[in-house]
DNA sequence: GTGCCGATGTAG
DNA sequence: TACATCGGCACG
């Protein structure tokens, strides 16, 4: 299980060693595959350079805590709190709870269930309440065995473009888009 | 495969 | 007004 130390730790270091653990999301979820990294302190792209609310948010939560918004008016994104960053869950590859995940998708096929944050976010009943829980209750497991870990920008953003911080299974088929 | 576009809520 | 997105459609 990841601890609150695990995630107590600088944002790019926590970002690359959650890539092929395990996230259990009341049953759902599956090995994580890709993330991206966003840095609370210097990241044009982070929500604590323009937004009052997020830069409270992260200064009086600690590491471990769940970061959950609305995205386009109808995405709920999860990221989650490291020491001096956010993480935002991009892709797993879908491993338990899966036919749940696929009611809710209305999708059969496994690469499509979980392969972005709006759909990763759609497959585990992601809400607003789920903001500010504590993600250190067992909801990560540690990964197993050693992975190849890739690193490329960031998708989807307009500013700090030229920042690397998308880190990815380089082999997993169950990405957002290939790196 | 590529590219366009509408859906949809809200912080600032 | 700008989004840390997705799915459906047209086109080739």
């Amino acid at each position: 299980m990841l601890t609150r130390r695990f995630f107590d730790r600088p944002f790019l270091t926590v970002a690359q060693d959650l890539i092929g653990c395990t996230l259990d999301w009341g049953g759902c979820g599956g090995r994580i595959v890709e993330v991206e990294a966003y840095g609370v302190e210097g990241d044009d792209a982070c929500h604590t350079a323009h937004r009052p609310s997020s830069r409270e948010f992260v200064r009086t939560q600690p590491p471990g805590t769940a970061y959950v918004y609305l995205n386009y008016g109808m995405y709920w994104l999860l990221n989650v709190l490291a020491r001096d960053g956010i993480i935002l869950f991009r892709a797993v590859e879908p491993v338990m709870g899966i036919s749940l995940m696929q009611q809710r998708r209305g999708r059969e096929s496994l690469r499509d269930l979980c392969s972005g944050p709006g759909k990763l976010g759609r497959a585990l009943a992601l809400e607003k309440a789920h903001h500010g829980i504590d993600l250190t209750r067992g909801q990560f497991q540690a990964r197993i065995g050693g992975v190849d870990i890739a690193a490329g920008p960031r998708i989807g953003i307009s500013k700090a473009m030229e920042l690397p911080w998308r880190f990815a299974d380089l082999k997993s088929p169950f990405l957002s888009v290939r790196i």
